[in-house]
RNA sequence: GCGGUUAUGGUGAAGUGGUUAACACACCGGAUUGUGGUUCCGGCAUGCGUGGGUUCGAUCCCCACUAACCGCCCCA
């Protein structure tokens, strides 16, 4: 009986593996760069705390979220996104009591949303994100978006581009949303269904409709900087003025809109070059209501998350590979039956000498043997015959210049490390 | 949730309503009774996504299902 891996996920198999964790590594350098500090939630939480944090009218919410009843009858689901659990977490542990302040924090892990599977979207895939909690230090908005860029840049991706705009504060949103229905309310019928259906829920999505793009409301559409109080405009100015400074460069859309209800101020979103159809690599901004609504006190965030998924078809659409080989210090080549006895004693002792070794357990004839050898990258092959039993001493091939050595069992290890430092 | 395309060995990929399902790569073995990356030779799918149907007969025709890929919606 077959079963087949679950819809939209997949396996990373050893050959991709090293790449993933290249990519791991790469973020939690970058992190400790910037002084962010790791955080591990759990992969589920109360249903509750979702549809509380992102929005009980998103999407996720309403239709994406992998819910399910535990055995005592409570309500869980599986994540669909990090910040949320970050903010949980702060609050639960009360780390806005930290001397440290403001608290900063990254993840990586899978996160789980039930849509249908296409280039770029999976129902469980992994996200790296970042928070800081407690200032609305404007430098704090740039900060992550540099940590952004500056993990892309390190990972080697060139073609990026940043896409900056302002909600600004809830009422100026409030008040944008009210201004875009009254602006579209009276023609929407001249526009195409799913903008009919945007109208009432998410107004700012009727601006970058393909179908009704030309339409002439659009170009006299009212645009949210225009409903920015003074404080939210001066602050935009502020975050943008630094990004300047540390020579970032970015577009401005009045247009970007995120899909979480959470989001205020600052937003923003990294575009890379995909072959597909989805080119956004990460999403983020500021969310100064999330903590307070989460039963937390008055308290400013910001971060971002990004795909590891997209990233690496980022990777791919700009032709960079990251995959490296590793390689074997040692492989073992048995000939004869007391040869092959003696390997597996040899074998441990290399290995709590510190050397990575291998040997043959298919019954494999000599060459076949080399050939793993060759496979595995081997530095060096210990052959083992009766000539090298009865001499108590290996002959050691080293497989990059093709030279051979005698070197007695006892000195092996020694012998190898000190060729391989 | 909606739409399009596809489904043949470990991989890529031909193919036909009818006895043995090309080819290439990979892998295994031999030439070379104990030494790798070259060459030559040989081996390697009782099987063509799953379940039905049409037919004397189906991998090939029809239907359903499942999955993958791509797009819409939405998002990371």
């Amino acid at each position: 009986m077959f079963i087949q891996i679950p819809r939209g996920t997949y396996d990373v198999l050893p050959e991709d593996s090293s790449i993933w964790q290249r990519i791991e590594e790469t973020a939690r350098k970058v992190c400790a760069l910037f002084n962010y500090k790791e955080i591990r939630t759990p992969l589920f939480e109360s249903t509750h705390l979702f549809q509380r944090g992102v929005g009980d009218t998103t999407d996720i919410v309403q239709k994406e979220m992998y819910n399910f009843k535990d055995r005592g009858g409570r309500d869980l689901t599986l994540r669909p996104e990090g910040t949320a659990s970050v903010v949980r977490a702060y609050v639960e542990h009360k780390l806005f009591g930290l001397p440290d302040q403001p608290v900063k924090l990254y993840y990586i892990g899978p996160m789980f949303r039930y849509e249908r599977p296409q280039s770029g979207r999976t129902r469980q895939f992994t996200q790296f994100g970042v928070e800081a909690l407690g200032s609305k230090d404007p430098s704090i908005d740039a900060e992550v978006i540099a940590l952004a860029m500056t993990f892309y840049r390190t990972i080697g991706l060139k073609k990026l581009k940043l896409v900056l705009n302002s909600l600004g504060d809830p009422e100026s949103r409030a008040a944008h949303r009210r201004a875009l229905i009254d602006h579209f309310k009276p023609s929407i019928n001249e526009f195409c269904e799913d903008c009919r259906n945007r109208l009432e829920k998410n107004p700012l999505r009727i601006l970058d409709c393909k179908k009704d793009h030309d339409h002439p409301l659009m170009a006299t559409a009212p645009s949210i900087i225009d409903f920015l109080t003074e404080d939210s405009r001066d602050y935009f100015e502020k975050v943008k003025a630094i990004l300047d400074e540390m020579g970032i460069a970015y577009e401005l859309d009045p247009t970007l809109v995120r899909g979480l209800d959470y989001y205020n101020h600052t937003t923003f979103e990294i575009m890379g070059s995909s072959k597909g159809a989805i080119s956004t690599l990460t999403g983020g901004g500021r969310y100064n209501g999330l903590v307070s609504e989460l039963g937390g006190p008055e308290t400013p965030g910001v971060g971002f998350a990004l795909s590891i998924e997209r990233l690496l078809l980022a990777l791919e659409a700009e032709g960079i590979s990251l995959n490296n080989e590793a390689s074997l210090d040692c492989f073992i080549t048995a000939i004869g039956e007391k040869a092959r006895q003696k390997t597996p004693v040899l074998l441990h002792k290399l290995r709590e000498a510190g050397l990575s070794a291998d040997k043959d357990y298919m019954d494999r004839k000599v060459k076949a043997q080399f050939r793993q050898a060759d496979r595995d990258h081997a530095k060096f092959v210990v052959v083992i015959g009766d000539e090298e039993l009865a001499g108590d001493a290996a002959n050691v091939k080293n497989m990059a210049d093709g030279s051979q050595e005698e070197i007695a069992f006892s000195a092996l290890a020694d012998y190898l490390k000190s060729k391989i430092k």
